[in-house]
DNA sequence: GCGCCGCTTCGGGGCCGGGCGAAGGACAGC
DNA sequence: GCTGTCCTTCGCCCGGCCCCGAAGCGGCGC
C-alpha cells in the first residue's frame, strides 16, 4: 500500500500554512529568495529555511543558489496544476467569499508559466477547435496546420519541444474546463507578455501572495489573438 | 490572506496516512461504512470515527445513515478530481515504482462516478471531436445532436442536467489530458456499467483500497462505443 | 425485552512538528 | 582582510494531533 503514504506525505507538504503561502506565492511563476518567501509567510527565516528544504526534499519546489541569494521557483507545470486544483476545491468547499481575487482573476492569470482563466480555456479551444492540435499519448501533439500556425505567431515550437511534455491539459478551477499547459503553454505566454499582448497588473507585493498572477490583455493582444485563434468576445477588460 | 488558510487546512485533511488511505478507498465511487474505512486504513474504531467527522466537517465526505451502518462517500466529483490530481503528482513526484497497480489502472478505471484512463479520455474525445458537446461557461454543454446521440445511446439526459453541474473537465493525471465529470459523465458510466459493457474489476478487498477502481471493457462495450463515438484502437483488454 | 453489534464520546499517553534565539558558514563589496 | 547580508544549523520549548482502552448510545434480531 505505498500510495495512499506517498499521496499523505505529499499533502502534508502543503498542510502548513506557511508552506502553502510559499507554494501560492510561487505560483505566479516568479523566482523568489529565501527571504521573500519568509516574509510572504510571515515567519523567520528559521523557519522559512526549513520549510523549503522539506519543500525541495519532497520534489515540489527546486532551488537555484546565485551568489549569496537562493531563488526557488514551483517544481514543474504538474505541481503548479495540482496547487490549482486543490486551490480551487478550497475555494469550493469553504466558500467563505467568492474568491477575494476578484472578477481579473478569473479572465486571466498566471498558472506558474501558462495562461489560465478564461482566457487560458480559450486559446485552449482555439488551438484544438481549429485542428492545431491533435491528441496523443501523454497530451497533445501539433499537426502541420499547427506548427505553421505557431510559427506565425512567433512561438518558439523548438524551445517548447524541449520541455518534458510538449502540451498537455491542466484543470481550470475557476472555468471547469482544461487550459494548456506544458512547454507549448510556456512558449505561449512567454510570447504574450514579451509582445505586450499581457500585462502583468503589479499588486502590492506583501500581504496577498497570489496579486502578481493575474494579467490584463491589452488591446493589441486581443486582436492578434482574436485573428490566430478566434479568442475574443472574452470580458478580458480589467 | 483567506486563501492560503483555507488551502493549508484542506491539505491538512488529506496529509494522514490514515485519512489518505480512507479517500482513495471512496474514489471507488462505493458508499463504505465506518468499519469499512477503519480497517482499509489499519487503524481502531474510535480514530476512524473522529477522522471522518473532520472529513465530514471540512466538507469532503457525505454521510448517510441507515439503520446502525453510516455509509460515507466522497462529497462531489470535484473532490474526486482533486484527489486524483494529487495522486498523479504523489506518483510522479516520488516515482518509487511506476503507480503499482499495473496496465489496467491507466487503461479504464473510476474516477468516483465517472470514466477515467485512456477510456475516459477517449470518450471525452470523441463527445467534443463529433460535435456533441460544445464549449460553455463553466464547463460544456450538449449540442442538439449531441442530445440525440446521447439519447440513443440510452444516456438518461434529464438525470444528468439535475447534478450541480452538467458535464466538466477532470484531469486525468495518466493521461495528462481531461476526461468528462459532471453530471453527465456520471450517467455515462452508471449506462456502460448497467448494460455491462464495462466490469468492475474484483479486487482483493483488504489491503489495497484502490483495486475496486479498475475497469475492464466487454466486446460489446467496445463495439457500442466504438460505434457511437469512435472509440477503438485501444488496448483495453485487462 | 434482552443482548449483540456498529458507532461515538471521553480520558490519558505519546509523538511529531513548528516556532524562535543564538551561533556558524558562504558570498559580495569596500 | 573586514564587514554586512543572506541563509543555514543547532538546541530548546510548546502546542496539536493521533492512537488506544473504556464507557455510553442507538438500532436490530432473537
Amino acid at each position: 500500500m505505498t500510495t495512499p503514504a506517498a499521496f499523505a506525505s505529499l499533502a502534508a507538504l502543503m498542510a502548513d500554512p506557511a508552506r502553502a503561502a510559499m507554494l501560492t506565492a510561487l505560483l505566479s511563476g516568479e523566482a523568489l529568495t529565501a527571504g521573500e518567501l519568509a516574509r510572504v509567510a510571515g515567519i523567520g527565516a528559521p523557519a522559512a529555511s526549513a520549510h523549503l528544504a522539506r519543500l525541495v526534499e519532497g520534489g515540489l519546489v527546486a532551488v537555484h543558489p546565485q551568489g549569496r541569494h537562493r531563488y526557488h521557483r514551483l517544481a514543474s507545470a504538474a505541481v503548479a496544476a495540482t496547487l490549482e486544483a486543490l486551490g480551487g476545491l478550497a475555494g469550493a468547499v469553504a466558500p467563505a467569499r467568492r474568491w477575494p481575487h476578484g472578477e481579473a482573476f478569473r479572465s486571466a492569470r498566471l498558472c506558474y508559466d501558462h495562461l489560465a482563466g478564461r482566457l487560458g480555456v480559450a486559446v485552449h479551444a482555439g488551438l484544438v477547435g481549429r485542428g492545431w492540435l491533435s491528441p496523443a499519448a501523454g497530451g497533445w501533439s501539433a499537426t502541420p496546420r499547427g506548427e505553421a500556425g505557431l510559427a506565425a505567431l512567433g512561438i518558439d515550437l523548438a524551445a517548447a519541444r524541449q520541455a518534458r511534455r510538449f502540451a498537455c491539459d491542466c484543470m481550470d478551477w475557476s472555468e471547469r474546463r482544461a487550459h494548456l499547459a506544458g512547454g507549448l503553454g510556456r512558449e505561449i505566454a512567454a510570447c504574450c507578455l514579451a509582445r505586450h499582448w499581457l500585462l502583468r497588473l503589479p499588486g502590492e507585493r506583501e500581504g496577498d501572495p497570489m496579486a502578481r498572477r493575474r494579467l490584463r490583455l491589452t488591446p493589441e493582444g486581443a486582436r492578434c489573438l482574436g485573428e490566430a485563434l478566434g479568442v475574443g468576445g472574452l470580458d478580458l477588460a480589467a
